[in-house]
DNA sequence: TTGAATTAATTAGTGTACGAATGATATTAT
DNA sequence: ATAATATCATTCGTACACTAATTAATTCAA
């Protein structure tokens, strides 16, 4: 097995833990991973809009409609046309989300972050750089963004 | 913000990358990622059973199901009722399925995999070394089995 | 000022991914 | 032998997550 290929099984696996964590909590707490995680960005910033939090969050504006949705429909936000621009509409938390969001669990696993931090300084360090860098190469935004680089020399775009 | 908080914003965009490109491939084609994993296997295995590849592969039974329902559907491998267990069902793969595999893409981003074979040998396998550590602190089938190791001594199970 | 292009949010459709419940079989214990 | 238990695959219901298409509103250009 190519040692790329072991690097997908194992982030298979993280991935897989992350979700099943996900449904743990929702079962535990009636909140998933990404409505919690909406719901605390309601809370830092109230007033923002769908789109924004999409981008924040990196998810498409679709995905985040219905997970507002869901949200909406258990009175933990209201959403609220804008008066600026109607196209836009404005979150807010209600008092139940504001209290949802006080007993929030963390996002991962308290096993998993009892060992992180239970992990030297620069271990964590170094294990948060290799996945900031695994991101990055995997980022397809930059491949077009310079084209001129390749071997070969220089290039046109056409 | 907390340094596994953007450990799990980093893993967040490496899963989105992931499924992407996953939504690419299909549309080009006509394959997900887990469908590949899946024929993949039937083809390194023929008569290999759903339990197997779900254990295999990370999954749980219900998800393979499904993916072995579209796969089906569209010709690519066939059910057969196993004669000595009739609880259990053997997968074959079709003319088709098998020259779905041939020419088969890899299963992360082509710009990726370049990106990381040009990575030093120490660098690549570091890499791999914390994705494996990941996954395995994130496994939560081993809280349980060793309970007698935390601190504090001895300890019975009840 | 009207028409074109853009932007924001939603809807529709597809494909994962899960646990729980179900039905059919096998295995084990009494 | 038969009753209890376990295993295998499937079905059902829920929740993401995406793109493409839609609707509505705004901005820009001629």
């Amino acid at each position: 097995m190519k040692k790329y290929e072991s690097l997908l099984v194992s982030l298979r696996k993280v991935i897989r833990a992350i979700d099943l964590y996900s449904k743990k909590l929702s079962k535990e707490t009636g909140l998933t991973s990404p409505q919690l995680i909406v719901l605390q960005h309601i809370s830092n910033s109230d007033g923002v809009m769908v789109k924004d939090i999409a981008t924040n969050i990196n998810l498409s504006s679709a995905t985040v409609t219905s997970i507002l949705d869901r949200l909406e429909a258990r009175g933990f936000l209201i959403r609220e046309r804008s008066v600026v621009d109607k196209r836009k509409v404005e979150l807010h938390l209600t008092d139940e989300g504001a209290a949802a969001i006080k007993e929030s669990p963390t996002l991962l696993q308290q096993h998993f972050i009892t060992r992180f931090e239970a992990m030297e300084e620069w271990e964590q360090s170094q294990m948060l750089a290799t996945m900031e860098r695994m991101a990055m190469m995997m980022d397809a935004s930059d491949i077009d963004a310079a084209p001129m680089l390749q071997v070969g020399g220089i290039q046109t775009t056409e």
